[in-house]
DNA sequence: ATGGCCTGCAACGCAGGA
């Protein structure tokens, strides 16, 4: 089974792109991230034509995650319980026995700053969420943009990123807070020395430079590691017209 | 990363992203 994960940033402008990287790379499943439209303007008809099932968690504007899927999806549960979650970054859905959780955590915008607290409540929400919900001896991935780059090898110039917002201490630790649930980041176990990323800023030439990031991921619980066969990034599609700023990640299970 | 751009919304600049 191939799963992905892709911010695509706004689904609207991106249909196109996303419908021609499904026919190219044929996923089972594809989770994606500020679709930045409402429910009603999902176009699910699209993905149905090449055989994909959607639920979809949206607003308007900001944020939205989707997951898409040719198997069946059951127990589908969008955002965190209870009221107070205001913002669309969960969606999860278990797929051939594998619990898949789609989530697109909040930038924090600066260190400091309430968005940056509200950021690490997310996070901490989350392994909250996942201990009432899950079992790390289950089938279990969750995937997305976490808008955190785990260690120095997964930023260009971790020196000048030093305590800066995607790469501070807290962050870091908000995000290995959520691991020590029982994950492990897939990409880095098969890769462990690789220099990858899966973000570029729009601004500075970054692409053209390779001054990215990877803070798009899939962590896995042992069942699913066992089973891993790859993970790859999508650099094609950074260089085409009019890209996301992410690129998809695929990770193929047996 | 000094900053540079892209998207949505409702304007004709701003918020937000990362």
């Amino acid at each position: 089974m191939k799963i992905a994960t892709w911010n695509v940033n706004s689904l609207r402008i991106r249909q196109d792109t996303v419908l021609d990287w499904l026919e190219h790379n044929k996923p089972d499943v594809l989770c994606m991230q500020e679709t930045k439209m409402t429910d009603q303007e999902f176009p699910e008809d699209a993905f149905g034509d090449l055989s994909y099932d959607a639920v979809y968690f949206g607003q308007p504007a900001y944020n939205g995650v989707a997951i898409i899927s040719r198997p069946e999806m059951f127990e589908v549960v969008k955002g965190f319980p209870g009221a107070g979650d205001q913002e669309k970054r969960l969606i999860a859905a278990t797929i051939d026995g594998v619990r898949i959780v789609g989530v697109y955590a909040p930038n924090g915008q600066s260190v400091g700053s309430e968005k940056y607290a509200g950021k690490l409540e997310w996070f901490k929400r989350l392994r909250a969420w996942l201990d009432a919900t899950a079992k790390p001896e289950q089938p279990v991935v969750v995937c997305g943009d976490f808008n955190v780059a785990p260690e120095d090898i997964d930023v260009h110039d971790p020196i000048a990123w030093r305590g800066s917002i995607l790469f501070s201490e807290p962050e870091k630790a908000a995000l290995s807070s959520v691991m020590d649930f029982g994950f492990s980041d897939a990409f880095r176990h098969i890769h462990p020395g690789a220099r990858k990323f899966s973000w570029w800023d729009y601004r500075a030439g970054s692409w053209e430079r390779n001054l990215g990031l990877r803070i798009d991921h899939f962590l896995v619980t042992r069942p699913v590691l066992e089973r891993t066969v790859s993970v790859t990034m999508d650099e094609t599609v950074r260089a085409k017209t009019a890209p996301s700023d992410h690129i998809p990640v695929v990770l193929e299970i047996r």
